[in-house]
DNA sequence: CCTTTACCTGTCAATCTGGACATGTCAATA
DNA sequence: TATTGACATGTCCAGATTGACAGGTAAAGG
């Protein structure tokens, strides 16, 4: 039921169309935290609409439809932001191969902590420019591909997988049992 | 399909049964990396029977049906480990908040990350805890509630969480734009 | 011996998801 | 004027997923 929540939390901020909310999850949010498609937006934002949790202003070209928060909406993005659930979902591919590390030959383990050491350093890198350039490019008032937060913990996240990847070849290396 | 690929990493350290992998679901990996619960373990395993990945060697009490990796199943788990796609599939919930904490006002927004620097810590502490103990108590050739490498994950996880909701707090104390 | 507690396997219905299919509009440029 | 590309909304289906339902076995303790 996440999704929803993505939607609520993405409508908060202004007005938006499906479309609009399909290319925020093509940014950041959707590299991240969460992914959809608009298959699945749409159907989900007249359900939304149906439960009274936005509304819709029924206007703009091309058959463009702008969804609202309503104040039922806003109530409950924030009962769902600020009650956390034991065990949240989570479903991570890159958290997978890291957890079965494990199964892989010494020299196989090796070249894939390599290579999640160097994508996650090229990622940084890359992650940092595009907020960096934002800074200086920034006009108050339009939209930031990140936010400020959600970029500076992709920075921190890229940065604690290097340093894991770092420390296991290291283990690896020292001839030390993996499992 | 990852599921699928979760269960060839987990039999390739040796066989196990439905219920075996089911419980390694509740484990570190279900709750950092993949989440299945066991109406959906038998049925792929059955899949992956059929496919000839794994086989099964019927016999044990109360129907144990104990499945072992094959040449092929090796095969296909080295080949997805090896090669990852440009966007992984990612599904979070908590980083999902971590987003959203923009769409909240300056109170809420503090409280929520205060709670999550304060779970982050308490959480590190005990999955530490835990990691300590398995040095400790662990004889070899039975298995481990957190491999090694997987536990150093946790815990640089935790950190990186924890000191993004503190980073985050500051800038949110100093009253610099949030978004 | 009896009862409880794991152990162990499955199915089913409802919902969620991702990719493909389908349709049409507006703006810019060649 | 014709065409392209971005804007914009939707449906459909196969497969994935979850939680509930269902049933049976061995071991251990009282």
């Amino acid at each position: 039921m996440s999704l929803r929540h993505a939607l609520l939390g993405l409508l908060a901020h202004g007005p938006a169309s499906g479309y609009d909310l399909t290319r925020a999850f093509e940014g950041g949010i959707g590299q991240y935290a969460w992914q959809a498609g608009h298959s699945r937006i749409y159907p989900e934002l007249g359900k939304m609409t149906e439960a009274g949790l936005v509304v819709v202003d029924e206007a703009g070209p091309r058959g463009r439809k702008t969804y609202t928060l309503t104040d039922d909406g806003r109530t409950e993005l924030r009962r769902w932001m600020l009650h956390w659930p034991e065990q949240a979902t989570v479903r991570n591919e890159t958290v997978l191969r890291m957890f079965l590390v494990q199964s892989l030959e010494p020299d196989d383990a090796r070249a894939l902590l390599e290579g999640m050491a160097e994508h996650c350093a090229r990622e940084r890198d890359a992650l940092r420019a595009v907020m960096d350039a934002d800074d200086a490019e920034h006009r108050p008032g339009d939209p930031l591909p990140f936010g400020r937060l959600a970029g500076e913990y992709g920075i921190r996240q890229y940065e604690a997988v290097q340093g894991w990847a770092q420390w296991s070849l290291e283990r690896l290396a020292a001839g030390e049992p993996v499992r």
